[in-house]
DNA sequence: TGTACATCAGTGAACGCGCGTTCACTGATGTAC
DNA sequence: TGTACATCAGTGAACGCGCGTTCACTGATGTAC
């Protein structure tokens, strides 16, 4: 039996370290997080938060996958499985954007500037910080399957692709690109791998120039009518 | 004659705080740059830098300036006026990346997560800060003037051009591209200038994905070899 | 050319603040017999 | 069921550090007559 009252306590306070974190996240950004601070709003004195967190790179790191998880969560429930691809994307794409225009601190936590002195460990936020690319590339390769004729995506033995060789796709990425296929499970081929990162980049530019305010406050009166043009072309880009 | 000894030795070490002020931001970052260490290495008592300079964020400003104008003047000495606009495309993409990958953390600076409490002045920031898409819109400019048969881009009168109302572009948008049009003396219809912010925020989410390391450090074995496609697929999208 | 005054760079001390992290400790909760 | 011991949350003091900003001051440089 795991779960004691003092196993539970902690678990509460856990929860409370970090959304007290969160909170200070949002109000000064990671720069200036701060265990101290922390501690105080937690009512407790700062010694008293090493029992739970080694040090701050490591409250850091539950935030990040805090977030991570978060934004994959509303990722993966505004896409319907059942919609068509190009339908898919955008629904992805307005739920990256709506949840990085409600959370911008955290946001910029994970796809801003790196924090100066903390390295994120892969072991812990690698899995959730691939979600929105692993479900962007699912869609890709749902609308791949159904341009070529197996639309159920249940393919017996998915056939060595031989990567239709891009105009300008060289050795190293050739390689590269197989080894994202293998990894990932897909059977795109390099073209349209190419395009999937492009506009997973693009889409999260797109983002980050609303939330990090790059346009000016005042050039477009409409940013939401902005990002469903650039949802558009960014389909077409990624060949949708 | 403005040039006595003293304003001479004041412009020297003006350009001294801004080059200690930039090299401690390349060491930690914008959220760690302190008055009191830029003073420490100008050799120099911590309240004498307020002769120079109001308080932090002024030195931020002048900061943000430097950077701009910096990254303008790469993209504008890679941008050859008689290449084609595709290869001026390349050219300028090229540039930008460059400049970031050599200068990361002040181009973290200019695109990353804004610093916390600081506003930049628009007054000082503005010029600097829009060389880049000035510069694209001209390459996009020139493009379209060669396509609908002006090609050496001077126009008696800049015709009144009726923005073919594009797919999906609404009211908000049309009012808001003309007035884009108008303040930058463009020629281009609304679906081409809608093609130039998207990609122009896709070229920086590209080049911050690389500077940021979101691709993940051992994914892509010739990143100068991704960055190429991504040009030519930006390209494209931009109808070049 | 020389003198009187104004300007300005830089000093040093101070104010009040916050930070991360360690350490020996107390007292409550959990566990094994 | 009761007792002895182990575990663990939280305390409070301390170490050593850095920060932005103000202020009265000294002494050198510049300017006007």
């Amino acid at each position: 039996m795991t779960s004691t009252p003092r196993t539970r306590a902690r678990e509460q306070t856990m929860r409370d370290i970090v959304r007290i974190g969160r909170e200070h996240l949002v109000a000064s950004g990671p720069a200036a997080l701060s265990l101290r601070a922390v501690a105080r709003d937690l009512g407790v004195v700062s010694s008293a938060v090493y029992r739970y967190v080694r040090n701050r790179d490591e409250l850091l790191t539950l935030l990040v996958v805090d977030a991570y998880d978060e934004l994959g969560d509303a990722v993966d429930s505004a896409v319907d499985p059942n919609a068509a691809p190009p339908e898919q994307f955008r629904q992805l794409g307005r739920a990256v954007r709506a949840w990085a225009l409600g959370e911008p601190a955290r946001y910029a936590l994970l796809y801003g500037t790196p924090v100066p002195g903390y390295e994120a460990p892969g072991e812990q936020t690698i899995a959730p910080g691939t979600r929105v690319i692993v479900g962007l590339m699912a869609v890709l390769e749902r609308a791949h399957l159904q341009r070529t004729g197996r639309v159920d995506g249940r393919v017996a033995t998915p056939p060595a692709m031989p990567a239709e060789e891009g105009a300008g796709t060289s050795g190293h990425l050739t390689a590269d690109f197989a080894r994202i296929r293998e990894e990932f499970g897909l059977t795109l081929p390099d073209d349209a791998l190419a395009r999937g990162v492009l506009t997973w980049a693009a889409l999260f530019g797109a983002v980050s120039f609303e939330v990090f305010d790059q346009y000016g406050s005042d050039t477009f009166t409409d940013p939401g009518a902005l990002f469903e043009l650039h949802l558009a072309h960014l389909a077409q880009m990624a060949g949708l």
